[in-house]
DNA sequence: TTTTATCGATTACAGGTGTAATATCAAATG
DNA sequence: CATTTGATATTACACCTGTAATCGATAAAA
């Protein structure tokens, strides 16, 4: 399992929004968020080229990265390990402590009435 | 904000449960599910205690360790964080996440039904 | 009381991370 | 063609982490 850090993340958050980008694109769309010198940058493209985690084609002088892993694959395996860590396996815990500091919207209980609708539906018929 | 490493944090979730614990107590409790030397055990709770996470009475020749935070604090945090990198804030995707890997249980389910019916009382009263 | 067994404290050491600076090489410019 | 420019590659360096081993003090044992 490829280990992207924090630094790197947001990295490829970039990427995963819009893909490929040459290394001047990520360094500019990351300048509003982050207070990172351009060769910063470029390094966590390297370590994340070295790690696996993206690719890049030869433009001409400049590079076009992309991902090599989707943004969905990444967020389900760490969600996965995250909650295992932290709550033992148990996702709802987490969610009462985001509704206990009114950090639900109405879009995540709209969102989260639906899926437990599915799941429900799922259990009857199985 | 304290930091916690990995495996600083499997040595966390043992004085989270039983409190206080002698280093010793502490290297039996891990010993079920980690493969580590005492001497390994030993450094991490010198580095949580210079972190702040525990604090120590002196017991005679052994110390009797304690957490300074408490989990709940410690997940709380930990979680809007997570969910902040990963899902930019909103939970109910990463639940979903969940539920496309069959991770659901039925009392997680339970669970969530009754948070958003709480939310939903909360909503109409403001 | 001298020796030994234990504790916690200090030191070790390689690999990862944040945060760049420098080196190298090829493309663009004069 | 020679030179400058700009891109990637390599190197830097301190701090964190995982994973212990060694040191020094003190309590227990002989």
């Amino acid at each position: 399992m490829i280990e992207i850090s924090n630094a790197e993340l947001s990295v490829m958050q970039v990427l995963w929004q819009r893909q490929p980008l040459s290394a001047n694109d990520v360094v500019a769309a990351l300048g509003n968020e982050k207070d990172w010198h351009e060769k910063t940058v470029k390094t966590l493209l390297n370590r994340l080229v070295s790690k696996g985690a993206l690719g890049f084609d030869k433009e001409g002088r400049a590079y076009s990265y992309f991902p090599l892993i989707t943004q969905h694959d990444y967020q389900l395996e760490q969600s996965q390990s995250f909650v295992e860590r932290l709550f033992f396996g148990r996702v709802a815990p987490l969610v009462a402590g985001f509704a206990s500091q009114n950090k639900l919207s109405a879009d995540d209980v709209a969102q989260l009435k639906q899926l437990i609708e599915s799941w429900e539906q799922e259990q009857k018929h199985d």
